[in-house]
DNA sequence: TATATAATTTAGTCATGCCTAAATTTGTTT
DNA sequence: AAACAAATTTAGGCATGACTAAATTATATA
């Protein structure tokens, strides 16, 4: 079995391969809150245990089996959440935290429990997509709400977990997954966004709206 | 905030001293299944925080910070275990281990919400009772099977859950804490147990007996 | 191409928490 | 009271996983 801190390492590498490929020493440790002296310790443990491709200056990337361990842990945090917010009613921008304790001590077991008493869901809060037992996440295709133009109307699909802070302030206006609003004005110079959710108008910022991902775009004039 | 072991020492220490006044290191050691000398680098350490009382040579007992922290930590433990029970349907043979790996890690908030959801209940589901918020626990008056005599008449008050094959045993034939049985026969020279449940017979041998703890003993002449 | 800067790795420390082996203390027995 | 056995503590090690400081490699710029 692996130690914690492994887990966290391999959860760690896959997320920031998604998005880059080759993971660099300095971009994991900065990801993970420790010093890059640190990761590359990790690094070499994790390469004697095969669970990861590494040349020193070149950057990591998981193998197979790595990849399977990463997305074991990415399943048990995102069902962690799900459950966590469904059974036991902790608001949603307090279940990743939560999540991020219980997600290296669950057995397998209580995961299927967990997993069946929510009759096999396939996202988790934030709306990220929760692996199956084999390790398969289904990739959605949804943008990141920057890429919106005036007029457009759209569903949430996925807001990043890592900020508590901005998820109670999107919860204030009751923005979540599956809900569904429009851009009404884009300020010039990377300005923030002004959007209609039922009805209601709110401002988001640049930094904000980075965090937020939507599907179904649709222009005023094809509705 | 303590480390996970430091929290393992305290209860064991706890739950060690409840029968016995003060703990030895070589108790203690045999408990956590861990060497006496590593006890007594744990104890060192718990002492300069003041959680326990300490002189070499002559056993450990907490001190009222020490003991709370025992209590809390049993609370999240049996809150647990009943939780896994009532809530997902893990067998009373597993809660236990599972329990074991949650405790240190659930936050008050989550044990606050399991705690509502079971109704603030006052014992875990092999009848061991639940420490309040407070640490205020509420000991009952229970007595070993082993002291029941021929024909008496009782309630199963509580099963020690440190052996998960003996609560597989038990639970095999229905006994479970509030289960009702009478004494039907204990064989000579310290023979096993023959009793009826629910107007089935069931032979218990002595190693078992002694884990087992019963309530309202009455003879048969008294009902 | 040479050099400055940034990123990464190496080397050496520290705290936890366990271990074994050896020394010490306690308590009991003769 | 002396000697022995049992329990306990001390001393020294090991694996984890973090750290700092110094050395090295890669990259960008002049």
């Amino acid at each position: 079995m692996l130690t914690h801190a492994a887990e966290d390492y391999l959860k760690s590498i896959y997320k920031l391969q998604e998005k880059g490929g080759k993971v660099s020493t300095g971009i994991l440790a900065e990801y993970l809150d420790v010093k890059p002296a640190s990761a590359t310790g990790m690094i070499k443990k994790l390469k004697t245990m095969k669970l990861v491709r590494y040349e020193r200056y070149r950057g990591v990337t998981l193998t197979a089996a790595g990849k399977a361990i990463a997305l074991e842990i990415i399943r048990h945090h995102r069902l962690l959440e799900l459950y966590l917010f469904k059974a036991l009613g902790v608001p949603w921008d307090g279940v990743h935290e939560e999540a991020e304790k219980l997600e290296h001590v669950i057995s397998e077991d209580v995961e299927a429990r967990m997993d069946a008493f929510l009759g096999y869901p396939t996202a988790d809060p934030h709306g990220a997509p929760i692996p199956d037992k084999n390790g398969v996440v289904v990739q959605t295709a949804s943008v990141p709400m920057t890429d919106l133009q005036d007029g457009q109307s759209c569903v949430v699909a996925e807001v990043s977990d890592n900020d508590s802070a901005v998820l109670r302030h999107l919860g204030s206006f009751n923005l979540y997954p599956g809900t569904a609003f429009r851009v009404i004005e884009i300020a010039p110079f990377e300005g923030p966004f002004t959007i209609d959710i039922a009805g209601q108008q709110v401002v988001i910022g640049r930094e904000v709206a980075k965090q937020i991902f939507v599907d179904e775009v649709r222009d005023p004039d094809n509705v």
